[in-house]
DNA sequence: GGCATATTCAACCTTTCGGTTGACGATTAT
DNA sequence: ATAATCGTCAACCGAAAGGTTGAATATGCC
């Protein structure tokens, strides 16, 4: 990992390190807690986090004996700079995203 | 799940197809000279081509005996949409993607 | 036809990745 | 004190990534 964006968009290309993010943009969260979901152990949950860590997309504080996890947003803005640098700065609307946020989270009694 | 963006994210991970990308935001380009500046085999960089084109990042076009090699800048976006779910909207300028460019070609070293 | 050019294929190698398991240090609860 | 909980570490594994080399396949040129 030479390079920052190198890091980054690695940590990004894994479907569990991703959905571990969207997770985290509700809310801090324990680390057995993020791991609770998926079907796979706590310490290859650890190592995604420790991954997503040394990206700068997310920070570990420990609290006792729990480390929480909390996302850092501001680290994906260097995905964006250089991404744009491609043209790509159209109008970029959240629906999609936000539509798919609204499924993964969705309560019941809601309508779009 | 979203292969596509695995796909698309392993593929930006690698500092070799960041350069790629770069040099065909100038031109259009056969595989023989993508492959011209960097250290290591015609192959290795035809592995990588296939990696961009699988990823949707390039087309490639065989016009006689070359094969040409065309930026698909659209494809981004899908990167910019989701990146942009966290709240990574703010203005991006230019010079910020170039001050990256610059990082990007001075760690190589084989210039010096 | 015969040869050079452009690109990929096939086999191989080494390193990294993503996962497992079991043991361990640290903290909290009983 | 003892037990349970939280999370990481260490060793291991199979598969994939990224590279090499040499042969093969097209295509273009004389």
């Amino acid at each position: 990992m030479d390079n920052r964006l190198d890091a980054l968009f690695a940590a990004l290309a894994d479907p569990t390190r991703r959905a571990i993010l969207t997770m985290l943009l509700e809310d801090d969260m324990a680390v057995t807690d993020v791991a609770e979901p998926f079907q796979m152990s706590l310490a290859a949950i650890s190592k995604h986090l420790t991954i997503l860590t040394r990206a700068g997309l997310i920070s570990q504080e420990k609290r006792g004996r729990v480390k929480w996890c909390k996302l850092e947003p501001d680290t994906m803005r260097d995905v964006t700079v250089w991404v744009q640098g491609f043209g790509q700065f159209e109008p970029v609307h959240l629906d999609a995203f936000e539509r798919f946020l609204a499924a993964e989270f969705a309560e019941p009694g809601e309508t779009g």
